[in-house]
Parts: structure tokens; sequence; C-alpha cells
DNA sequence: GGTAGACAAACGAACGTTCGTTTGGTACGG
DNA sequence: CCGTACCAAACGAACGTTCGTTTGTCTACC
């Protein structure tokens, strides 16, 4: 085992924190995981609340470059919607810990650090909120239903995957993003 | 100040665990809420995690009684689902505190625990499973979906709410029921 | 090419604080 | 006057963090 860089630490955190969340991962645990002693981790970070932000950050580093590259090719409302569900999956797979921990130990971070992550997160919401308008908009979606409040419920129907999903279940990947791209779009149209 | 009953302090525990999180709330803390020493809640419960258990419990309970009142009465699909929506919302928003502790302190419980509440999510969920099974076996609802992944859907949908919804917000309660009643009834028919 | 210096990573012990919990005493309502 | 809700004090353990020191590795110079 080579010695450990700031990176090492902070894919270490988010795997404790996504699991055993801020409050309950303690510099020690954290410490065990890595091999080194939890005094050894403050070679390389400035404190446990410093940690967190590093893991939130790289979380929402993650969805939002998801979103922009999705956004960056232009495309009818539905296959862009297609594109952002299958995104946000492939990011609450791939980079699990990290995005587990970004969306439910948010308000362990003290005030101002929630705050700029909330406005992050208000803006990746914002992609969503686009998409359907675009669709309202070009006709292609129904005109009866409030866009911002369909695109929280859109979110809320992707990011509780990070609670059920078995990575041995019945379902692969592909298959749930199918389905869940029917779903919306049946609610959506 | 009258003396406290054990019932109080449950309440009280409620209000904290959903707030700060079960590893976030000390006992400290939440007898200064109450008005009296930490130490003296054992008076009342033999320890903290009894606590947590006391008010993930009711949080159940609450869910399964709305459920077992909408499934007592006779009525096609469509009405059945709008009152498993509007009772889970009026549990989410009216029980807060419970709701919010029952669906995001569940891991803290220790594991006999855990496995005995997800068991009673499981049956809640199933009621909301056999109202779209019997929707599309009565041809209301399209066939072309998966009952059980329709099921996790709309319940992300509303769990989901408890994190966004503001009391004082421009949504009255009975536009969310009839929101959400929209966007699932178009994604189930 | 070998050695001395620099630097970062990790250790191990200790800091003061807070944690959940226990104990023993006190006051008050039924 | 009994029972219990509460207090006051204390327990040991664990917490986040700091400290001085050791270890290992790379680099510059002879």
């Amino acid at each position: 085992m080579s010695r450990l860089t700031r990176d090492d630490i902070v894919v270490g955190a988010g795997r404790r924190f996504a699991t055993y969340g801020y409050h309950g991962t303690s510099m020690r645990d954290l410490g065990e995981d890595l091999g080194i002693l939890g005094s050894s981790i403050y070679s390389h970070i400035g404190g446990k609340q410093e940690l967190l932000v590093a893991v939130v950050e790289r979380g929402a580093a993650f969805f939002e470059e998801a979103a922009s590259t999705v956004l960056a090719i232009e495309a009818p409302p539905e296959e862009q919607m297609r594109g952002l569900i299958a995104g946000h999956i492939g990011v609450l797979l791939d980079q699990r810990p990290e995005a587990r921990t970004y969306l439910t130990q948010v308000d362990c971070l003290d005030k101002d650090e929630a705050e700029r992550i909330n406005k992050m997160r208000d803006e990746y919401e914002g992609a969503f909120y686009s998409t359907i308008v675009a669709g309202i908009d070009e006709g292609v979606f129904r005109e009866d239903c409030d866009p911002r409040l369909a695109a929280i419920y859109v979110l809320s129907i992707l990011n509780a995957l990070e609670r059920w999903y078995d990575e041995q279940g019945r379902l692969s990947r592909s298959e749930i993003v199918e389905d869940m791209y029917r779903f919306v779009i049946g609610a959506l149209t």
C-alpha cells in the first residue's frame, strides 16, 4: 500500500459519508478505511467539514457536467429529456458515494456552504425545467402541467433510485433508463 | 410548565431527529427542547435507540393507517390512487417530524429493527402496487409499464415533497395533491 | 554515484469537549 | 406517604483536533 493523496482521502470520505452519514463517521473510522490513523488525515485536509465540502462539490460537479454535455447537443425536448435522465442515472450509479452524499448530507454543511450548494442544485434543476418548458412551447408536451413541479417530480423519481437500486438485481441500467423515460414522457404528453 | 409524559419525549425527539438527524441529536439537546436535563429523559425511556424506534414506528403507523382507510372503500383504481396520494401527502404534512424521521433515519436503527421497519414499508408500498395492478387488469391503466417500478416512482414523487414543500409557499395542499395526481395518472394511462 | 537536505506523509500520544448513560437524592402530586 | 418526574453530579468512552516526532522519498550537489 503506497502513500495517499488528498484525493484518496476525499474518495474514502465519500464512501463513509454515503454509508453512515456525516455525523455517523468519525475521523478514526475514516482513517481505518484508508489504512492510516485518524490523526494522519490532517496532513491532507484542514478538518472534517472541509472533507464534506470536497465530497459534496465533487458530487455536484458530476451532475453538472452530465447535464451540460446533454444540453450542448441540439435535440428535440423528448430526446433531451432522455439524455438528462440517462445522464443523471449514470452519475447516480457510477459515482454513487459522491452522488449519495451530495443528495443526503447537504444539511450537515454549515450555512454558507449549504447555500452555495443549493444554488448549484437549483441550476441543475433548471436544465430539467427548461427542457420541459421547451417541450410545452413546441407543443410536444401537454400544457396543463406546472413545469416547475414537473421538473421536481422527475428529479424525485431519479434521485430515489439511489435508495433502491441493486447492482445484482434483475434490472439493467438501460432497462431502468428506458422505463423511467417512458413513465416521464407518459406524464408529460 | 407541567411534567412530561413518555409521549411528550417521543414527540420532541421526532422534531429533533427530523431536523438534525439521529446522530446529530444529543440527549442534552433534546432535553433542552423539552425544558429538562438530558439525563432526566431516562426517567421515561431506556435509551436513545429506543427513542428512534418509537418515533419511526409512529411514522410508519400514520402511513399504514392512511392507506388502510383508503383501501377499505371500494373504488375504481384511479380514485383509489387519488386517495393514496392525498393520504400520503396528508401524513407527510400533518405528521412531518415523524414522517421525515421515518423516511430518512431508518438506517440509524440497528439491524433487527431496520429489517422490521423495512418490511412495514414494503407492505405499504404494496398498497400502491396493487392499485396499479388493478388498474392494468381493468384496462384503465396502460399495460406497457412495470407496476413494481411504477409504484416506486409514485412513492418517490410523494416522499420528496417533504424536502421542498413550504408551508408559506404559493401552493396549497390540495393544489399539490391535484397536480401530483394528474402527473401520475398521465404516466399510468 | 553516493550523500545530505528538504519535504510531505504518517505515527502516537494527548488535548479539551461532548457523548450516552448511571447513580443517588429531592420535591411534589395522587 | 408512596411513587415518580426531575435534578445534580459523575462515569467511561468517543469525539475532532493538535502536537512533536519519525519515516520514506525525491532532489541537488559534491
